[in-house]
DNA sequence: CTCCTATTGGTAATGGTTGTCATTAACAAA
DNA sequence: TTTGTTAATGACAACCATTACCAATAGGAG
C-alpha cells in the first residue's frame, strides 16, 4: 500500500477541501485501498486492507467514511445480492471508465465490462428523457446489471 | 382477501405440484397477497398481510417461502436501496407485464414502467449477445432501474 | 500555539434474515 | 377412508451487516 507517509494524491485534498472535509488518515487509507485493487470490496474486505497498516483504525470509521464518501461520489456503493454492499472508486476516480457489471449467480464472481456501449447509450438517452417526462422524475442515476452463470460454475 | 377457502386458482396446484412441492395455506396466503397488490411489498408487509387472516402463520415461514417462490421463479426478489428486499409476482403470473422500476432515492417510491421499450430490447439483445460469448457467462437475467427524485420530493 | 469542532474508536443496539428442532399436516398409497 | 412418510410449520434463538451513542482525539483555520 502505497502513501503511508500521509500524502495522498493531490485531488484527495483538493476534493475533501472543497467540500468541507478534513482530511484524516483513515480516509485516506480506505482510498488507498480502493484505488489499489481491481476487485470489488465489502465494508469488512477495506476494513481488514485498512486494519493491516492501521490496527487502530476501527470498522465503525470505515462504514461512516465508506457511507460519507458515496454522498460526495468518490465511491460508489453496490448491491449485487450477497447480503452486502461493495464499494468501488466512482468513474471518475478510478481510471477503470464507465462499466458495468456481470455478476455469476452462484460464485459472485463479478466481470466489469465496457463494451457494447453504443447501443446502451441509445438505449439510456432516449430511456431516460422519456422516464423523466412521463412520470415527472429528475433522474440522476441507473443501475443496470446483468446476472448469469459463469464458465467455472456451469461445468460443476 | 379472496380464496380463504382454500381453493387457489388452478395454476398454483399445477406449479406446485410439477415441481414436488405440497400445496399449503401459508403459500397461497402469501400468493394471495402477492396477487391483490400493486405494492412492492416487504417479507414483513406480506406477513403482517398474512397475519390478519391466519395469525398463527409466522414471520419465519413466510421468508421460507418467498425464498421458494423466488426459485420456482413464481415471485421475484427485488432492492431498491432500502435495507430490505421487495417481492413481486413474476411477470408470467402478474398480469403487468415484463416492467423495470424507477425509484426516488428519498422516498423510495416506486414506479413500474413498461414504456420505451423498443430501445430497450435492442439494447438487451445485443448485449447479452455479446457479453455471453465474450465473457463465456451463460445470462439469464438483467436488471434495469432507473433512480432519481420524484416530484413530490423535489418541492420540498 | 490555541481553540473549535469534525472525526474517531469502542461498544452496544438495531433490524432483516436464517438456523434449529420438536410438532403438524399434505398427500400418495393401501 | 385410513395410514405412513416426510415436507412444512411455528416459536425462538442466533446471525450478521450496519448504525447509534458518547467520551476522547486530532485536523486545520486563525
Amino acid at each position: 500500500m502505497p502513501n503511508q507517509d500521509g500524502t495522498g494524491p493531490r485531488w484527495m485534498h483538493g476534493k475533501f477541501k472543497c467540500c468541507g472535509y478534513r482530511m484524516t488518515k483513515p480516509r485516506e487509507a480506505i482510498l488507498d485501498v480502493l484505488e489499489n485493487t481491481q476487485e470489488h470490496l465489502s465494508a469488512e474486505d477495506i476494513y481488514l486492507a485498512v486494519h493491516k497498516f492501521y490496527p487502530n483504525i476501527g470498522l465503525t470509521t470505515v462504514y461512516r467514511n465508506l457511507e460519507m464518501l458515496v454522498n460526495i461520489e468518490m465511491i460508489v456503493k453496490f448491491d449485487f445480492g450477497e447480503g452486502k454492499s461493495k464499494y468501488e472508486l466512482s468513474d471518475h476516480y478510478s481510471g477503470k471508465g464507465h462499466h458495468h457489471h456481470l455478476v455469476c449467480k452462484e460464485c459472485y464472481k463479478v466481470v466489469d465490462y465496457s463494451d457494447f456501449m453504443k447501443d446502451e447509450v441509445n438505449f439510456l438517452k432516449s430511456t431516460e428523457d422519456g422516464l423523466s417526462k412521463k412520470y415527472k422524475f429528475n433522474i440522476t442515476d441507473h443501475l443496470i446489471q446483468f446476472f448469469g452463470v459463469c464458465e467455472k460454475c456451469s461445468n460443476k
